[in-house]
DNA sequence: ACAAACTTTGACCCTAGAGTCAATGTTCAG
DNA sequence: CTGAACATTGACTCTAGGGTCAAAGTTTGT
């Protein structure tokens, strides 16, 4: 047996991690869809090509596996808008109407179901419910960080900054209701109308 | 037997009038409080004190039950709102302001699940969602005149009324979110700054 | 080749909750 | 008072879906 101690993670490791990002994958993609109430571990497994035991093998219960799911999904968006070019340069204004964009499109086109995302079962143990509000924290902050240096740069205005970003991430999570049936041209413009819109919440008087 | 046809209702139809919507009150505090897929039928017999096999008897079905109750708290609170004295005179300005903060502040503290109202299953029949879509229409209508009266007096601008509308409904529905374990003073001051922020959605620029 | 470790299976258990219904109250008209 | 209409019960069925596990299948190191 090689030494697998001092940190080394052999192939077995890293298939293991491969097979748990498969499946935290494809729970996303589902549970973006549909949210959690309305996704089965069987559905989930199907997708996957295998059967629900096997989930059982590497989460230990569905909580578990949704809530990392939901970690995976959250990061991936997060890094998806911090990668994002526009969103590196340029004026605040610029920046965030970037994000902004961004965010919405990738509500709708990718998680139809992003106003469930979030909303976990009152149910959960606070440890799950502490990961997912974290997600949310650390999503909360590019937009945040754009949000502030328009503040100081005096680009922006706003009442306050916590409402202001809860109203834009409230209006964001809405938009593949509203948008979702629309297709091609006209989901662009009222893409465009929406951003256009929470601009206002930062406009200068 | 007296004649009960030519529109007379008799005792026994007032009597079950009234029994129904004992049970839809009592079934739309529930649903406001916890959401569709959270709230039993047996949650809500024993609310009554009855027993799940007499709600079959008045409704033929969950779904039924529940999209009535809906509708019955959708009703109740639109008419509150319309029936709000600021929101009847004085500039457009004030009385949407009033319209908004009555709206956040019944939301917060009788419909902590507004966010999950209108999010109902998406299996259910075109005829519920239907229904449901035309709840959020009468409701809308409320803000939708004020928005426009202030618009053709010059007092608002935006960028199209019904984002506009979409942006202020999806910020007061993640109110009780946000707000909803704030106590007292400091919940007052996150609603008036949630309700300011929302003005800015229509102000001049 | 072979055993040990790892992975997957599918049959199984269990519970929550929707929905049914015959039997049993209850109310009311005549 | 009495029968018919109305209302309620509680015990029942049925199903979806979470969770378990021994057995079988696969990979890996030597």
């Amino acid at each position: 047996m090689a030494d697998a101690s001092a940190g080394q993670v052999g192939r077995v490791q890293r298939r293991r991690g491969r097979r748990i990002r498969e499946i935290l994958t494809t729970a996303a993609e589902l549970v973006g869809e549909r949210g959690y109430d309305a996704v089965s571990l069987e559905d989930v497994a199907e997708r996957l090509d295998v059967t629900k035991g096997s989930l059982y093998y590497y989460f230990p219960g569905k909580d578990e596996l949704v809530t990392a799911a939901i970690e995976t999904l959250g990061d991936d968006w997060t890094s998806r808008l911090e990668s994002l070019p526009a969103a590196r340069e340029g004026s605040a204004t610029r920046r965030l109407r970037a994000l902004l964009g961004e965010h919405v499109r990738i509500a709708v086109r990718e998680y139809p179901a992003a106003l469930r995302l979030f909303l976990v079962p009152s149910t959960w143990p606070a440890e799950q419910r502490t990961r997912i509000k974290e997600l949310r924290l650390r999503h909360d902050r590019v937009f945040r960080s754009v949000l502030t240096e328009g503040l100081a740069s005096g680009e922006f205005a706003v009442v306050a900054v916590d409402p202001t970003l809860q109203c834009m991430h409230a209006a964001m999570s809405q938009a593949p209701v509203w948008c979702g049936e629309l297709r091609g041209a006209e989901q662009e413009r009222a893409l465009d109308e929406l951003v256009d819109t929470l601009m206002k919440l930062v406009a200068r008087g």
